[in-house]
DNA sequence: ATATCGCATTTGCTATAGCAAACAACAAGG
DNA sequence: CCTTGTTGTTTGCTATAGCAAATGCGATAT
């Protein structure tokens, strides 16, 4: 019985619990629970035809991510962004993308290059549709996957906190068609900068990504969207 | 009846989940988890006299933390923090932190930095009668009240978690006399450049004081301690 | 019309129960 | 002595039940 030397382990199939918190989280990503929902887990659970442990228990480890918050009551709930702590974590995405992305540079090898490229086309793709849920959802594919490259998993985790606090926020307010910003799109002179090996150029073009995004955001929250 | 006004508002006692999480999150910190120790969920309600339920769901919590993690099985356990991950975590405190104290140095006023004085105070009788568990816990209160001072709450909340991911780890390895740097103390360096309103000072400060413990800790998981 | 009281409902929290998979220990066979 | 099979135990996961506090709503009184 040695055949079975090149299978794979197999996978142990997630729990409800898991199931039930990734797609919270994609709906938080994704732009379908906006803040000032609430999340009555008896309610979310009876929809989801689970029962109420694995959906609480979900909800709980968003707590502990700060994606969702609990009321005086104990409901979970989407925060409401307010324009200080969106600028907190923006300028906090900008300083540890920016590492991660001069990391990634450094170890980069072609290949790593050219699926990152493939990523962006399903950005630019969204863009020229103006289809603002595929543009947030493949810039996510590509920060996260750039993110892989640098190899620093405990930062990684940390940006996808930081991603996930931001997420319902910028789901409501951004807008593809707003930002014609001029020239080539950051991600491209990120990649060139890859291409040629310069981290500093590649994290300057990362600063520069993140700063475009955040400015629609940042003027949209004044114009009282949060 | 508006004698009620003065009143403060009832305190919503806690929850039995979150007496278990702050009791697990200061036996992580606090050095009386090792590496390795793994958390039973029904053992450890039995002995904390609940329920399994509230100690699953703290368990849980810290999981979702990086503080502890869930073997193949599903059974929680303190991970060992290996040394290019114990790095990582150090190069992101140095930086988190360093810009937190930054960002202290030009709020505090006179009286906190008094209050950083006292704290330390604390520290320094550890160091002085070689009472490893009294320097680590007053240190981290030290650091603590700093990020406080800096109004940063979601990069506090970050730095909260890489101190309980890296906790145990230094609990086990860190011996007070091992750490008799040269010259003053970097807390001492630090609070002068706070009261001199010298940022960068400050900063440097910092960087010093992490990178000193942090060689320390380095150097015995080089002996083989993780 | 407004305020107040009371009751039914909602809802989080904790405890308990049952299941299934993994594990451990021991017995039987080679 | 080592392997194999069996059986009892451990343990995470999910579901369910009951409690208590908060809430909401309607009735009643002023």
């Amino acid at each position: 019985m040695d055949g079975g030397t090149a299978l794979a382990p197999v996978e142990r199939e997630e729990s409800l619990t898991e199931k039930v918190y990734r797609s919270l989280r994609g709906a938080l990503t994704g732009g379908r629970l906006a803040p000032g929902q609430r999340l009555v887990h008896r309610t979310l659970a009876a929809e989801l035809n689970v029962s109420p442990t694995p959906v609480r228990e979900a909800l709980l480890r968003l707590v502990s991510e700060a994606a969702l918050e609990l009321d005086a009551r104990g409901i979970a709930w989407v925060p409401r962004l307010e324009l200080p702590r969106y600028r907190e974590i923006m300028e906090l995405r900008v300083e540890l993308e920016g590492r991660a992305v001069a990391r990634a540079t450094e170890l980069a090898t072609f290949t790593d290059v050219a699926r990152l490229r493939d990523l962006h086309a399903g950005v630019a793709e969204g863009r020229r549709t103006g289809n603002a849920a595929q543009v947030l959802r493949e810039n996510e594919r590509f920060h996260f996957a750039l993110l892989e490259l640098a190899r620093m998993p405990v930062l990684a985790r940390v940006v996808e906190s930081l991603w996930l606090q931001a997420g319902p926020t910028i789901s409501l307010l951004f807008r593809p068609g707003t930002s014609a910003v001029p020239g080539a799109h950051p991600h491209m002179d990120l990649l060139a900068a890859m291409a040629a090996r310069d981290p500093a150029a590649a994290r300057q073009a990362m600063e520069r990504d993140l700063r475009a995004h955040g400015a629609l955001i940042e003027a949209a929250l004044e114009r009282g969207g949060g």
